[in-house]
DNA sequence: ACCCGATATGATGAATTGCTCAATCCATCA
DNA sequence: TGATGGATTGAGCAATTCATCATATCGGGT
């Protein structure tokens, strides 16, 4: 991969790996899943996406070692590769919760106040 | 923002307002400093950046609320706007440092073997 | 061996993001 | 107020990333 960069690119680009809708969506199905496998044609029906773009996304979460995957049979499964991966899903919800809810706030005040003065 | 997309997407959005070697050597900057505060002046010389390059990057920051900012005079302050900032950093940081250390024994491994075959 | 379902890879144009340069804004001080 | 240093914004082109389609691989069953 690129582990002969300086350190601020390789993190950058673990988070490039995370900045996708799909990919996101992947992993958390991956950590929500108890067993914490699953197949491909599972993630296919849960994202209903086509298989090839699909396949892609998984492709860059692998090369980035976010995710790890097996074959099982004909079926292919995919893990999160290493406890902090939720972790940082976990963490970035927590910043998210309190960032929406801050700029909401913000957002009730500047919709209430001009009425007020109506 | 995007306070209206599908959950999925914001946390995306999150991770690629990260997704990018400058922004995290700033973050990086304004983590290490004690004061939790740092001058665009001096982001400007730690880096070697043009100042409008940086002054890019810093806006994506801010428009993620990533940082916030403050006028001191003439010049501006900026500091991570959420602890969880700054644990998201020592998160991909923890997983960076497993994943490597992995990754190089592997190519430990295989540039071993070979020689002892000869 | 052949086929079929499941998954992965490769190539192409479209969309997004980043970099450079010029112009602007904002505070300070003369 | 005009000039200066510090920071931001905007426009245009280059580079990267994404989505789609076609093709290839891998196992399992016949």
């Amino acid at each position: 991969m690129d582990r002969h960069a300086p350190l601020y690119e390789i993190k950058a680009n673990l988070f490039k790996a995370l900045a996708h809708p799909v990919r996101i969506r992947v992993l958390e199905l991956l950590t929500a899943e108890p067993a914490g496998e699953v197949a491909v044609s599972e993630l296919l029906t849960a994202t209903d996406l086509e298989a090839s773009h699909l396949s892609q996304h998984l492709s860059v979460l692998r090369r980035h070692r976010v995710v790890t995957s097996r074959r099982a049979g004909s079926s292919v499964l995919y893990r999160p590769a290493h406890p902090r991966i939720v972790d940082l899903l976990l963490v970035a919800r927590e910043f998210l919760h309190d960032t929406i809810d801050a700029t909401q706030r913000q957002r009730d005040e500047l919709t209430e106040l001009p009425a007020l003065r109506a």
